[in-house]
DNA sequence: AATCTTCTTTAGAATAATTATAAACAAGTA
DNA sequence: TACTTGTTTATAATTATTCTAAAGAAGATT
């Protein structure tokens, strides 16, 4: 449980301007136990249900992509109409339930150690994800 | 190099009619030597080049598809603006250079198996892909 | 070959996620 | 307070993809 004030300060230390909207925001997104999983629409929604306050779309997206800019949502490479986003930015996997199209995280111990035996010249890797597709 | 003539083969055999559009696609596509990366937009443009023929870009979508569904054409999961497909329909894994938009193969003992060690009840693995993101 | 049926192509419209614009507004600062 | 800069917002623009429906081509039937 993170308080308001909390939010406020971090957002200031990475300056951001503590907004209702951001506030708003980091309570939905960052408030919980486990990990969570979004598109934007999932959480313009949630926004709405959760605050009882309204915003604007394209505030989702800034506030999302400077979250991301600012390395506290990770987006997951699947090809979907939509782009996922993710409040665990560790290295880790996924999961993604084709049929319900949810992810689920992997812990990296659930995978086990990637080794990458090809390289590149001239190119260093940035990082290495593995995409765990169900179905029933 | 694969002769018209077998590619009519290989779409009749598919009950899917051998269109100068669907042959021209395969030429494109299938008459090379190494594995290929690509986008409905690289697709169009490179049949305009090789061919010489012009093609709706719905048919190219609808082409793109079609063979997707035969399992003649694999999607590439990546965050990108645009849908990535290859023409290795094998099991295997890649790099994306994030600067050049570029895909690499990844040979399966590039890489080493991955044992899963989790598992969701009610659901099976589809799939196991690696993405190594590349960068300068 | 002529006819008939079914599949395919096509141009263009529709859809939907995302990004850009620019004016109103709020936060930080002096 | 006044000023500056960052943010929100409605709305328009952009872009990849899908849909539509009419025209055309392929295959089957006579
Ligand atoms: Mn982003
Ligand atoms: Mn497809
Ligand atoms: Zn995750
Ligand atoms: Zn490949």
């Amino acid at each position: 449980m993170t308080s308001k004030q909390e939010f406020i300060e971090k957002l200031r230390n990475s300056s951001l301007r503590p907004t209702k909207q951001r506030i708003n925001i980091c309570e939905v997104l960052f408030n919980r136990d486990k990990t969570f999983h979004f598109t934007i629409s999932d959480l313009f929604n949630l926004i709405k249900d959760k605050t009882g306050e309204k915003i604007s779309l394209a505030t989702v997206y800034n506030t999302v992509h400077a979250f991301h800019k600012k390395g506290y949502l990770k987006e997951i490479p699947i090809n979907s109409n939509q782009t996922y986003f993710d409040t665990n930015v560790t290295d880790h996997h996924h999961f993604f339930d084709v049929k319900e199209e949810k992810l689920i995280d992997l812990k990296n111990e659930d995978v086990g150690p990637i080794e990458i035996q090809k390289s590149i010249p001239g190119k260093k890797i940035k990082s290495v994800e593995v995409l765990v597709k169900l179905e029933d």
